[in-house]
RNA sequence: GCCGCGGUGGCGGAAUUGGUAGACGCGUACGACUCAAAAUCGUAUUCCGUAAGGAGUGAGGGUUCGAUUCCCUCCCGCGGCACCA
């Protein structure tokens, strides 16, 4: 029998109850108990709370509570990300204050959020608005930018003509074909334009090769390699007929060593480079003083400034190391190796010797042995002001060892030729070999050769090239502009193929365009083979090295282009003899002596052959977040006369958002009206400085917040290691799946480059994650205003209840994954069941049938197993049947109050009112909340029943069933079935086999 | 086009180390209560068939005593990527 219950006031009166008594305060890490931080996605304070907010954070306040009852310390914490355009439009709209805004929605959120009755950590909670909050989040930018993580950087950018500001490519979502922003959904325009970037490409490896280890879906992991996109392939030359440089090049440093090791690096090339010092050229006093930024900044600086005085190329270098994987700042390095001393006073070898021991007491706080990238950069500087810059990256092992002694005595110069091998080799003795100088051989090469690098993953095709294309973006393009005779044609193609760009995409036909260079011709690397070299906008500047060589046979698009141009095509690959669909492997033909070869064998014997390697190129682009808009985190940079960018030094932390602004968007930056910033940057910093104008993107709130939650009053620092350690990683992160390739990537870099910092203690900041669906109105569509189909959560909390509306959005269906249609006789049923648990004590008596102390344990093992999978339907699915059983059957008050305990974190009021009146009928007294109890646990013994129902099959064909006691033997239920004249009847004496599943399952097979 | 996930009654979904397909809830039908309706309670409810029986988990094929579950081919839906070399 139902009987009503009056859920609002039951409801009031709990919540109350439970804020007064603080039952759900976590207090300190307790380490004799387990803990799990539960994070669920912190909302946007958009002043009303919508029914997703209910299934993002009522569902899983289920697991929370039952984790808590099962003994588990959780965790489960809850603040705003209050920044970004929506309070800026609506302040706009009404002419209000976004800040007043913000703060009354986040007030009437509380209390909405409130009204949930969730077990919230209150007491640890964080707004990203707040002072103590945002200034934090610029002392991590400034501790970025000094890092070269975050710069300044130039190019294309998307630009939101709705919002008036840049958006980051992951912003940028695709609607019908057409790139439109996330926020509002109009479409984005590309435009050039400086932007401030955080380098997360520089962490693209990471971001892929970590996924492999965390407990997340497989879709989302998949999501998030394929953003990244790393391609391994291979990277091929071809010389242009353009004479190499062969003169004088300085190099820019008076380290004889280094120019010396240089030297004899660039005698292994084929080059005829003459490198010499400053001073032997007649330059006596250079030397440029390094200030404090990145090493390769600080040398490409004196080469800057080396190029000014003379007319000669110059060449700067710069030696990095990467250990155990980590950035190791070569300029911290520098700094924690001098520590006191200063710079000015050492001798280079006193520096350099420093420096060495430094690493070595890395190598040996890491078991003497360290695994590591060795990195080199290297900026030719040309006499007109051109500028190339390389990279090498190669593993190396540092180790203090030395054929397995200890060596005391290694020269700092030693290092960069470290050997892969794991031992020091010495510039002096020959124990290098070309193997190891190849990939800084190459990296010189390519810096003086004039030759077109190409990404290819199919080196194996080589010989079916019959033409190179050069992206619209190639810089090859402007530097050889004198020598392409048919240079009005090509800047016309440049000029529409730019603009093409910047047009709706849907135009964009498919038809390939493109324009061949007069005068300009590159080599086949192996053949010798003169190849013309086009320039079409197919091939994309931002990804690989911007050129390609094209094989019509073997590719679509090459073909596509090829025949268009009526270019030669030519196969290299079959496959029993039959040409082969574009892209497929095979054997070789038509290609000298590899011709027989089939693809992999050909692809790095090829590749090898030209002198060419490996290379893994990415379609992830650093994160653009800049934004010309008011209500954000002002960048804390100031510019100096000069125009050149400096970090707001800690002291003026938080870099206070200025208050006299106009923010109507007009595409220039709020922040630029405001008087008082800028007089604010001039009376700390000097006449003539700047401030920056822009804000950061919300999407950087959002990357460290989960940090700020376990220390949110902490003034020295934003997150400290004692409670990292108590907290964190996340255990469980809940949260919706369009944050797969936004929050969730960007918060695992920026976890990332805090922990190269030392500054936390995981590198991955969320141990699982689960994805919740999509809650859809009555009609299955997506709830909107417009469709007229949205549920407000306020008005059925009204009609139903708190515990009625999270039950059923826990009982639509498994909570990972699907979306489900909101459906009103659905949570009626819910109600009607909830009814019924609360007429449930009519029918306690003195003794139950031992069925039902059966089922109540069944109940139990079910909703324990249950929950921790997120599968709540299934647990209050168990839950009902027991419901419906004991009304019929009776149960004990001992059974009836584990059944109360079992549903707490499903109903957690109307529980504890039934827990509370458990207690001799008074009212007044109170016993402990029975959220602070232990969650019941099944009694084994009472598992499994004595008899069960086994299935009886002729044929594979289900034929009736029998009751037999458990664990019987087949002759057993065969005896049985004879005696059953429903089943005997089936049976004849023609009996091939028997097949028997002990309590499960019995299968006659008859001869035909 | 490539990658990932999925396809089970009128609906949401349940059941997979291969062993009674459709738990639980909704909806629907009939009955009880009622002057009546609502609410509630009871019974039924995959489809075809009066029944015996037969068919049935997107389609087709395979492995097996037995397949929603494993394998192959294909179709459809959702999501991600896409002129990415």
């Amino acid at each position: 029998m139902l009987k009503r219950f009056d859920a609002c006031e039951i409801e009031k009166r709990w919540q109350k109850y439970w804020q007064e008594n603080k039952i759900y305060d976590t207090g300190p890490r307790d380490t004799s108990r387990p803990k799990e931080y539960v994070l669920v996605e912190l909302p946007y304070p958009s002043g009303n709370l919508h029914i997703g907010h209910w299934h993002a954070f009522a569902v899983p306040d289920i697991y929370v509570r039952f984790k808590r009852m099962s003994g588990t310390q959780v965790l489960y914490p809850m603040g705003f990300d209050a920044f970004g355009l929506p309070a800026e439009n609506a302040a706009i709209k009404n002419q209000l204050d976004p800040k007043k805004w913000t703060e009354q929605n986040m007030l009437d959120m509380r209390k909405q959020l409130d009204s949930m009755g969730n077990a919230f950590n209150w007491e640890h909670s964080a707004s990203t608005t707040d002072e103590e909050y945002y200034r934090w989040t610029q002392w991590m930018f400034t501790e970025f930018f000094k890092r070269g993580i975050a710069y300044r950087g130039e190019g294309q950018v998307n630009w939101c003509l709705c919002c008036q500001t840049v958006i980051a490519n992951e912003q940028v979502h695709n609607v019908e074909d057409d790139d439109c922003c996330e926020r509002c959904d109009s479409k984005i325009e590309k435009k050039n334009m400086p932007q401030w970037m955080l380098r997360i490409t520089d962490y693209a490896d990471r971001l892929v090769d970590d996924l492999k280890d965390l407990d997340w879906p497989e879709a989302i992991k998949e999501a998030q390699r394929q953003w990244i996109g790393r391609a391994e392939g291979y990277e091929i030359d071809f010389k242009l007929n353009v004479d190499d440089y062969d003169g004088v090049v300085v190099f820019a440093s008076n380290n004889k060593s280094k120019c010396a090791r240089l030297k004899y690096l660039l005698s292994s090339t084929k080059l005829k480079i003459d490198l010499k010092t400053p001073e032997e050229i007649g330059i006596s006093d250079f030397k440029v003083k390094e200030d404090g930024e990145t090493l390769s900044d600080n040398s490409l600086k004196k080469a800057r400034t080396l190029a000014n005085l003379i007319d000669l190329p110059v060449l700067a270098d710069d030696t990095g190391f990467f250990i155990a994987g980590s950035n190791v700042d070569p300029v911290k390095v520098k700094r924690n190796a001098l520590q006191d001393l200063k710079e000015e006073e050492l001798s280079q070898d006193q520096i350099s010797n420093l420096v060495l021991e430094h690493y070595k007491s890395l190598a040996t706080k890491q078991g003497g042995e360290v695994k590591a990238t060795w990195k080199h950069v290297m900026t030719l500087i040309m006499p007109d002001g051109e500028e190339k810059q390389v990279t090498a990256n190669r593993p190396v092992i540092l180790t203090n060892k030395v054929n397995g002694q200890i060596d005391h005595n290694l020269p700092i110069r030693s290092l960069y030729i470290v050997k892969a091998t794991g031992k020091y080799a010495n510039e002096q003795n020959d124990q290098e070999t070309e193997l190891d100088l190849q990939p800084i051989t190459d990296e010189l090469n390519k810096l003086f050769q004039n030759a077109i690098s190409v990404f290819t993953t199919r080196p194996d095709t080589l010989f079916g090239a019959t033409y190179i294309v050069l992206a619209p973006e190639h810089p090859y393009l402007t530097k050889y502009n004198n020598l392409i005779t048919n240079r009005e044609e090509v800047d016309i193609y440049l000029k529409n193929s730019l603009k093409k760009r910047d047009q709706d995409r849907l135009d964009i036909s498919k038809e390939k365009t493109g324009v061949k260079l007069e005068g300009l011709s590159a080599k086949h690397p192996l053949t010798n083979e003169i190849l013309p070299i086009y320039v079409a906008d197919y091939v994309l500047g931002n990804y690989g090295t911007g050129a390609v060589m094209a094989v019509p046979a073997h590719d679509e698009r090459d073909y596509d282009f090829a025949t268009k141009f009526s270019l030669p095509i030519k196969p290299v690959i079959e496959n029993n003899e039959e040409p082969l669909p574009f892209t497929q492997h095979g054997k070789l033909i038509n290609s000298e002596k590899f011709t027989g070869l089939n693809s992999e064998e050909a692809k790095t014997k090829i590749t090898n052959e030209t002198g060419g390697k490996t290379k893994r190129t990415y379609r992830l682009r650093d994160w653009s977040i800049g934004r010309q808009r008011y209500w954000g985190v002002p960048i804390p940079i100031v510019y100096d006369p000069e125009g050149k960018p400096h970090t707001v030094p800690d002291k003026y932390l938080p870099w206070k958002l200025p208050e006299d602004v106009d923010f109507t968007p007009t595409g220039l930056p709020p922040l630029a009206k405001s008087k008082e910033l800028l007089e604010r940057t001039e009376k700390i910093f000097g006449t003539g400085w700047r401030p920056e104008v822009e804000t950061m993107d919300t999407f950087v709130d959002s990357s460290w917040y989960f940090l700020r939650y376990i220390d949110h009053i902490n003034k020295d620092i934003f997150s400290s290691t004692k409670a990292q350690h108590d907290w964190m990683p996340v255990d469980i992160y809940f949260g919706g799946p369009e944050h797969t390739t936004m929050h969730l990537l960007y918060s695992r870099f920026w976890q990332k480059v805090l922990f190269d910092m030392g500054l936390v203690t995981c590198d991955e900041p969320y141990n699982k994650r689960v994805n919740r669906g999509l809650i859809l109105g009555p009609d299955g569509n997506k709830m909107s205003k417009s469709k007229g189909n949205v549920i407000n959560p306020d008005e059925q909390v009204a009609d139903v209840g708190s515990d009625t509306v999270k039950m059923y959005l826990a009982f639509m269906g498994p909570y990972e994954g699907s979306n489900y249609p909101w459906d009103m006789g659905g949570i009626a049923g819910i109600r009607r069941f909830l009814e019924r648990f609360y007429g449930l004590s009519d029918h306690i008596k003195k003794d139950e049938p031992e069925e039902i102390t059966r089922l109540l344990h069944q109940t139990i093992e079910k909703v324990t197993n249950d929950i921790p999978q997120f599968k709540f339907n299934t647990a209050i699915s168990a839950l009902m049947i027991f419901v419906n059983r004991a009304e019929r059957l009776g149960l004990t008050n001992e059974t009836y109050r584990k059944a109360i305990l079992l549903i707490a974190p499903f109903a957690p009021h109307l529980s504890e009112e039934l827990w509370q009146r458990q207690k001799s009928g008074s009212d007044t007294e109170k016993i402990d909340s029975i959220h602070l109890q232990s969650f019941p646990k099944a009694n084994p013994d009472l598992l499994k029943s004595d008899t069960v129902e086994i299935t009886i099959q002729v044929n594979g064909k289900k034929r009736g069933s029998l009751n037999i006691p458990r664990g019987e033997k087949e002759a057993y239920v065969l005896t049985a079935i004879k005696n059953d004249d429903g089943l005997a009847k089936h049976l004849d004496d023609k009996v091939k086999k028997v097949i028997y599943v002990q309590d499960k399952i019995l299968n006659i097979v008859l001869e035909k």
